[in-house]
DNA sequence: TTGTACGCGTTATCAA
DNA sequence: TTGATAACGCGTACAA
C-alpha cells in the first residue's frame, strides 16, 4: 500500500499537492480537519518523497561526503571507523547523510565534481598531506564548502589535535620519569601531525634544560618495521636513549619490539611511548603508554562545521586544535 | 567559467541540447564537426551536469548504501575499513557511489524508507544478526535489492566466509601440532560466524576421534575480557585443555593473556588460536595464529552482486560462500 | 543528423 | 485556508 508521488495522494484525497506539502512540512496554515484527513491517509497510504525532486526544486543537498585518500590509509586505518562515527553522528543531528569516498590519492577535480553536480553539500577531507593542501585553492575557487580533518590549510576550515601539545606531554612525561636520554622516532615528511609532534618534542626538551641531538632522532615512516630499524640504530649508538618517544603507537610497537629483541626490558632500560592510542595498545605485552587523540569528537566537531559553513559560508577559515591526553600503561 | 546546465550551454551555442546531450552519452548520431564544436566548448565551459534532475528523469539511481548496525560494530569495527574498501571498488568499477549508514541498530523500516525515496538503489547489510535476519521479509515485501555482508538468509543473496570450514582447519592445526584436549571460547548467541565456527569445531573433533567434552566450551562474548574469564575457568579443570580455539581474535588476545598470567607458556603449554587475523596479531607477542577471511574479496562480490541484482532482479536467493586461510605464526 | 516538447516529482510563488 | 502553475535540469519519444 504505498503510494509513489504526491501528485496520487491529492487525487485520491481530491485535495491540492501543495496542501499535502503543507501537512507533510508541518506547516500551521492548514485547517485542522484537512490535516487530520491527510494525516490518517498518510498512515495507511505509505508515501515516500522523492529525494531527488526535492534536491532539484529546492536546490538543498542533505548530503555530505567524507573522503579518504587511500594512500594516507596506512595512517587512518585505524581511526576511520571513529572519524564515522562522528561525522555521521553530526549528519544524524542535523538531518544529512553521509557519503564515502575513498580516493587512491586526493583528487581536487573529482572533489568539485561531486560538489558541481550536487551529489554533495560539501565535503571532509581526511588527513590530506601537505602537497595536497595546495590543491585547495582550486576548490575554494569553485566554492565548495570543505572542512580538514586532521590536516590544516589557511585555505579551509581546520580540525584536528593539538599535536605539538601532544608530542609535549608525551615527552614531558618521559623525563618526569626519570629519563634524560630521549630519542624520536619520525614519521613521514609532509605530514603535518609528525611534524608537529616533533616541535613538541624538541620543546618538552629545551624547557627541561635537555639538549636536542640529531642522532636521537630517526625516521620511521609511521610504519613498524622501520621502527624497528630506526630503533636498532638508536640502541647502537655510543649513548643510547633511555627513552623513546614514537610519533605513532604502530612504531611504538616496532621500538618495545626492537627493544626487546636486543635483550633490554621495556620499561625498565628503555621506556616507549607512542601517539593515537590505538587498540592494540590496551592489549599489547606491555600495554603500552600513549597520547590519545578524541578522534569522534574532532570528526563530530569537523562535520558540525561543515555544516555551518554550508550554510552560512564564510572567507576567513579557522583551525581547531583539540586537547591530546596522556594514557598512561606500563611502557613509559 | 562554469555553465549551470545544458540549456545554457545549448543557447550559447546555438545548437539543441538534445545534440549536446548526445555528445556527452557518446551517442554516434552527431555530426563530426557538430560534435567537435560542442567538444571544444565543453572544455573551457566546465559543465557539470545535475545528478538529480538525471535520477529524476531516468529513474536510475547510481548509488549503493552500505549498512553497519552500531550494536555490531564490536565484532565488525576492525574490518570496516575492508568491506569499505571492497564495496568501493566494485562501485567504482560500475560507477556507483557509496553511502554509508551506521544505525544503532539495524533498522529495516529506515532500510525501506531510503530505497523508496531513491536515495540507494540498493542496500549492504552487515553482520546483522540472526534476529534483524527476521525483518528481510519486509525489505522484500517492497522488493528493495539487497545483499548480506557477514549475515546469512534464504531471504537475500547472502556472502561470507565459510566459518565452518575456518573452524575446522583452525582445530585441525591443534590436533595436528599435537593437542589432545582442545577448548573452545564461544561468541554471541544469535552470532552465524560463531555458531558454524563452533560446528566446524566440532566435526573436527569428530574427524580425528577427539571426544566432544562440554566442559571444554565457555563463551566469551567476542570480548577479550570475558576470554580471559573463561579461559581461567577452564584452566582451573581437572584435565585443563592444552589447545584453544577462540571464536575470533580478540578473544585469543584475552585466552593468552589468562594462560601467560597463569604462568604457563604460549604456545609450550597452552596453544592458542583465534580467528579474524585483525592487524594485532602479526604485532602480538606471542604473534597470533589465527584464519583469514578475505574481507576486501568478499565485500567485493556482495557488492557486485548487488549491483547485479539491481540491474536484474531475481527471487529466488543464494549464498556465496568464501574460503578461510589459516596463518601460523607463533601462538599455535 | 538535428530538434521539439513532454515527463520526472518536488518546491514555491502568487492568486483566489 | 487552499489551489493553480511555473520552475528545477535532464532524458527521451517522436518528429522533422
Amino acid at each position: 500500500m504505498s503510494v509513489k508521488s504526491l501528485e496520487e495522494l491529492a487525487r485520491k484525497l481530491n485535495i491540492s499537492r501543495r496542501t499535502i506539502s503543507r501537512v507533510l512540512k508541518n506547516d500551521k496554515n492548514v485547517a485542522e480537519e484537512t490535516r487530520g484527513r491527510i494525516l490518517k491517509h498518510l498512515d495507511k497510504e505509505k508515501y515516500f518523497p522523492n529525494i531527488h525532486a526535492a534536491s532539484l526544486a529546492s536546490k538543498k543537498i542533505n548530503v555530505i561526503g567524507l573522503i579518504f585518500p587511500r594512500d594516507t590509509f596506512i595512517n587512518t586505518d585505524f581511526f576511520a571507523i571513529d572519524t564515522i562515527k562522528g561525522v555521521a553522528r553530526a549528519g544524524d543531528e542535523n538531518n544529512y547523510q553521509l557519503m564515502i569516498f575513498t580516493q587512491s590519492k586526493f583528487d581536487g577535480d573529482q572533489c568539485i565534481q561531486m560538489y558541481k553536480s550536487k551529489l554533495v553539500g560539501g565535503l571532509i577531507l581526511v588527513a590530506i598531506s601537505k602537497d595536497d593542501t595546495e590543491k585547495l585553492e582550486e576548490l575554494r575557487k569553485h566554492e565548495v564548502p570543505v572542512a580538514l580533518l586532521f590536516a590544516y590549510s589557511d585555505r579551509a576550515d581546520s580540525f584536528g589535535c593539538d599535536n605539538r601539545k601532544g608530542g609535549y606531554i608525551a615527552t614531558k612525561h618521559l623525563i618526569d620519569t626519570g629519563r634524560k636520554r630521549i630519542a624520536f622516532i619520525h614519521g613521514h615528511e609532509n605530514w603535518f601531525d609528525a611534524e608537529e609532534r616533533f616541535k613538541g618534542y624538541k620543546q618538552a626538551l629545551a624547557d627541561c634544560g635537555l639538549p636536542f641531538r640529531p642522532d636521537y632522532v630517526e625516521r620511521g615512516y609511521f610504519r613498524y618495521e622501520d621502527a624497528a630499524i630506526a630503533t636498532r640504530k638508536l640502541l647502537s649508538l655510543d649513548s643510547p636513549p633511555d627513552g623513546i618517544f614514537a610519533a605513532n603507537d604502530r612504531m611504538a610497537i616496532g621500538a618495545i619490539k626492537a627493544v626487546k629483541d636486543a635483550g633490554k626490558r621495556v620499561p625498565e632500560d628503555v621506556a616507549v611511548i607512542g601517539f593515537d592510542n590505538i587498540p592494540i595498545c590496551e592489549l599489547f605485552d606491555p600495554p603500552i603508554t600513549t597520547v590519545d587523540q578524541p578522534v569522534v569528537d574532532i570528526s563530530y566537531e569537523a562535520a558540525s562545521g561543515l555544516l555551518n559553513s554550508i550554510n552560512s559560508p564564510h572567507k576567513k577559515f579557522f583551525t581547531r586544535l583539540f586537547d591530546p591526553k596522556l594514557i598512561i600503561r606500563k611502557s613509559a
